[in-house]
DNA sequence: GATTCGTGGGC
DNA sequence: TGCCCAAGAAT
């Protein structure tokens, strides 16, 4: 009598189908809400938004880009009105999003698809990937939601996704080639754009990297890190180095209207683009730096703030004078600057 | 392939 | 508290 084991352990490899049908099915179910996204069923939304909330979503969650895409969209409703609005007004509406190269990038980006473009945004993968600010996802991305293209859309849920599905060994980011060619074998000219966004929300709502919610999971019959056991493993990771720390300056400066005195940063670098305090620069030692102009500067404590690759301490000091800035009044400065200044002039003005 | 580039929330 | 991480892109 020959011998069959009571449970063969299913695999995606070998059951593309129904894995697929699992997932598009629980999307239909579980999709979650979100400002940017067409209703259910809904024609295709408007490239612009696609692409406006997939540049804003790189590397930030969706409850922190979701005030910003409404009011960019409210401000500036299509990509000819955001081709055609002020550097400064872009970047300080971007202020606290993080990542200013994005907010720079956008603004290339929106002037690229007016003038070279009609105002239309290309519709396939390779076009889209042109253009400024829009690298290998948000090609694929905007290609399979706004265009229906069958597009290999793949992100940091999506890899983690196809890293349990398959229990890929291999650590990131080494494993990306390999995750890569893996959410490939799953993509079909059937329903792209739900895919992708079907991948992204099980990543985000039940696959998720610290504890999976594997019994709301409906892909757990084909996967192989389920079925090791140990699916919160995967995917595996090289330790990351360690984060230094830095040290400097920033002076508050207020005239005689309170206005406060600003400086724009340059382009390239650090929060290139943005408004910023004076500051010295920042080193790991502390640097004995000259104030930006003459006054009676007084030390009103420090500020700790935290980049990705560095940890920063800036002592603040306020004064009162004049001279060469950009001068905002107080409310509108808050507004405008990226975080840690913010944070700097919020501690010189109460000190 | 490795670095640079923000911010805020969760545990 | 410190670390992880989030719909990555550019260099």
């Amino acid at each position: 009598m020959p011998s069959v084991p009571a449970e063969v352990p299913k695999s995606a490899a070998g059951d593309r189908t129904a894995v697929r049908a699992a997932l598009l099915g629980w999307y239909d179910a579980h999709r979650r809400t979100l400002v940017w996204r067409a209703g259910p069923g809904a024609a295709p939304p408007d490239p612009y938004r696609v692409w406006l909330s997939e540049i804003m979503l790189q590397q930030t969650t969706t409850a922190h880009a979701t005030p910003y895409f409404e009011a960019f969209t409210r401000r500036w409703p299509t990509v000819s009105d955001l081709a055609a609005a002020e550097d400064a007004d872009v970047m300080a509406a971007w202020a606290g999003l993080g990542y200013y190269a994005r907010a720079r990038n956008l603004l290339a980006c929106a002037r690229a698809v007016a003038r070279d473009h009609g105002g239309v945004f290309p519709d396939t993968e390779a076009g889209l990937l042109a253009l400024p600010g829009v690298g290998a996802y948000t090609a694929a991305a905007v290609a399979a939601i706004a265009f229906g293209r069958p597009a290999n859309v793949v992100d940091g849920n999506v890899e983690r996704v196809t890293a349990r599905l398959f229990a890929v060994e291999t650590p990131l980011p080494a494993a990306k080639p390999e995750l890569k060619r893996l959410a490939g074998s799953l993509v079909t000219d059937e329903r792209p754009g739900d895919w992708a966004q079907a991948l992204m929300d099980l990543g985000a709502t039940v696959c998720r990297p610290g504890r999976p919610l594997c019994e709301r999971c409906p892909l757990t019959a084909w996967c192989a890190a389920f079925q090791s056991g140990r699916p919160e493993r995967y995917p595996l990771k090289t330790k990351k180095a360690d984060r230094p720390h830095r040290t400097g300056m920033a002076w508050v400066l207020r005239d005689d209207q309170g206005r406060i005195g600003l400086v724009r940063r340059p382009d390239k670098g650090l929060l290139g683009g943005m408004l910023g305090l004076p500051t010295s620069d920042w080193a790991a030692a502390p640097v004995e730096t000259a104030p930006p102009v003459p006054a009676n500067w007084r030390e009103t404590g420090s500020v700790e703030h935290v980049f990705t690759h560095f940890a920063l301490t800036l002592q603040v000091r306020a004064g009162q004078g004049g001279g060469d800035f950009i001068w905002l009044p107080e409310a509108e400065a808050l507004a405008s600057l990226p975080t840690v200044f913010r944070k700097a002039l919020e501690r010189g003005l109460a000190g």
